[in-house]
Parts: structure tokens; sequence; C-alpha cells
DNA sequence: GGTCGCTCAGAAAGGTGTTG
DNA sequence: CAACACCTTTCTGAGCGACC
């Protein structure tokens, strides 16, 4: 469930097996050096998605600290799959730094985890792809859409992102009949919670060092789908309804839909932005949201066929099976 | 009965000054 | 610089009368 992550090693000892290379800082204390290097995932031959070392070494004390980044989900596969990290091979992952870095468990468990990214990616039907449109609104995050395939929503110290995987995978390749294929078929949704800046936002206290992410493994499934829950949804795809008015409040409840639907659901959400009534405006909106939600047919449900799979997926991640297999792993380290 | 606006508390987001 | 602690602001949902 993890990709990108940043940890901060206090007090960490330089391997003298990693080659540091010194490297130039403009603007920084003249006690302090900085090394960078690599480090490689040495159960494979190949040499890819190489994790990022810089090592700050305040020689005059003789301290070093040392900033591991990159995204282990591709260092510890070494390719970029539609794979996910699951609790053992998370567990993997810290035994295998530990063991490059030449340093014990305990060391790289007490890490400081500055920048880290949730993330999963989902097998869906290739109808669901449009579902990007249908996931309106995400608290007062700024809404933005790249290259047509990506969703944004933006904070300042993180932010969610809906892309997808299969075109990110295979966007630098001519594709072979069986890609075109699978594209046709599927479509593989991408989800991911990027923290920028752990300490401001609610990873805070739960997953801000590595010991407490191993500890809180288990709190990630409902992290995760408490933001998908969060994010408000219409469905913009199914056609209309065939409305009988009967009454003037079928009448207004019909002008309603087709005013959202002629001025744009996404201009019409933001309108609420603007309303002077803090209290009321969540309220309202709903309601709002609501009378366009009973004058479509929802006949696909797209929200309950993503929530379903979502679920599949993290009952897999979290080895729900597994759980004292879990509580074993823990126990060993 | 339903709507509106106020209050309150807790959570979430953002701003800023300090620190190594 | 990056990262954090600390503080302020904003958001959100629930509760509760007042009013039509």
């Amino acid at each position: 469930m993890l990709d990108k992550i940043k940890i901060i090693l206090k007090n960490y000892t330089p391997s003298e097996d990693i080659r540091w290379k010194p490297k130039e800082v403009k603007n920084c204390p003249p006690t302090k050096y900085f090394y960078i290097a690599k480090i490689y995932n040495s159960n494979f031959s190949k040499k890819k998605f190489s994790l990022k070392l810089l090592l700050t070494a305040d020689e005059k004390n003789d301290i070093f600290s040392l900033s591991i980044n990159g995204s282990i989900r591709k260092w510890y596969y070494q390719k970029n799959s539609r794979k996910d990290l699951n609790f053992k091979e998370f567990i993997d992952c810290i035994e295998l730094i530990a063991k490059e870095l030449n340093t014990d468990v305990k060391t790289v468990l007490s890490g400081k985890v500055t920048q880290l990214e949730v993330g999963l990616t989902l097998l869906l039907k290739s109808e669901m792809r449009e579902i990007n449109d249908c996931l309106v609104k995400y608290r007062n995050a700024e809404r933005e859409v790249f290259e047509e395939t990506t969703l944004y929503f933006k904070f300042v110290n993180y932010k969610l992102i809906f892309y997808d995987k299969f075109l990110e995978m295979n966007k630098n390749t001519i594709w072979s009949d069986i890609e075109e294929n699978v594209f046709k078929k599927f479509y593989f949704l991408r989800f991911e919670i990027n923290a920028k800046k752990v300490s401001g936002m609610t990873f805070k206290n739960k997953f801000d060092t590595i010991e407490k992410i191993r500890n809180n493994w288990n709190m990630l499934p409902s992290v995760i789908e408490k933001y998908i829950n969060d994010i408000v949804f219409v469905d913009v795809i199914s056609e209309d309804k065939k409305i009988e008015i009967n009454d003037y409040s079928d009448f207004v409840n019909y002008l309603t839909f087709l005013g959202i639907k002629k001025y744009g659901v996404l201009e019409s959400i933001n309108l609420f932005g603007k309303s002077l009534n803090i209290n009321n405006k969540s309220k309202k909106l709903e309601e709002f949201i609501n009378t366009y939600r009973t004058n479509v047919t929802n006949e696909f449900d797209f929200k309950a066929k993503l929530l379903v799979e979502l679920r599949k997926k993290l009952d897999r991640l979290y080895n729900k099976s597994n759980n004292i297999i879990t509580k074993k792993l823990i126990n060993t380290l």
C-alpha cells in the first residue's frame, strides 16, 4: 500500500560498502558536508529503481543523518507494475534496506517518515474509465485534471491523485495486440494519497515513523476508504430518467436538474463555494446534488463498483486471512 | 412540518518562527 | 534548506430554538 517515501535516519553510521559521492550544496553552514549515493535491491541482478541517499555530515561533531528517498514499491519489485506492497513485503523492505545500508532493522524502524505516498491500483472494467468525471469535489481541495486522464485534489501538504496506471506504465512503448486488448477491456485505476509533508496532515502521529507504519498497518485500509468516501460523487455518465411531471415540485425538481446539466455539474457546485452561509452550505449542496441524482438512472452504479473493488484489494493487502502471521511478523522484529 | 440561522466542539488545513 | 512545533483559521456536523 506504500509507494514513494522519504525516511530520515538520525545518528546513522555510514556504511563503507556504499560509494558516497560528495555533493556541493550552496548556502549551507560551513561545518556541514553532503554526500549522495544510491542503493539497489540486491535480490535482483538488475539495477533499476534505486533509492536515493543523502548523507548529511556534521564532521565537527561526527554526527551523520541519512535521508532515504524513492519508491519502495518499484524498488522492491524492480519494476513499475500494478502490484502493491502487502504487509509481509513491507517487512521485507525494512530488512532489505537495513541490509543495504549495513545497519540493523532497529535503526530503520526508528526512521522518521517525512514524506509518504499511500496508494493502490485497482483492476476495473474499461467502462469505469470515465469515473474521474464523477469525482466532483473533495473538501475544499483544488480540483485539477491533467492530460484528461489524471485527476488531482490538491492541498498545500497533500494531494489525492487518480490516474490510469496502464497508460503510465506503457506511455513510451508501442503496444502489442495483447496490450491493445488489455487496454480495451480493463482500466487500471491508481489512487494515491500523496503527502508532501507528513507532519502537516492526518498521517502525523499514525504513520510518521517506519515503526508506526508497521504497527498501524491495519489502519491503512480504513484510512484509504475514508479519503475515497469523503469525495463527493455524482453520476454524470448514466442516462437521464424519464420524468413525469405531475405537480409543481416535480417541475422545480426537473428544472433544477436541467439547470445543473446545462450550467455544468462542476460549475454548479462551485457556486456553493461563494455561498455566504457557512453552516448551511454542505447541507444545501447535498440537497442540490441529490436533486441531480434522482434524475439519472444510475444504471451502472460506478461508485458501488469502485468501493467493492477497493475493499477486495484492501483485504488482500492487509492480509486479513493472515492476521496471526501478521502478529508473528511484528514480534520477530 | 419544514426551513433558517446561531452556537459549539472537534477535526482538518494553513501560516509562521525556530531549529539543526 | 527541510522539518517541526505551535498557533490561527477554516470546515463540518449536530443540536437547538425562532419563525413561517
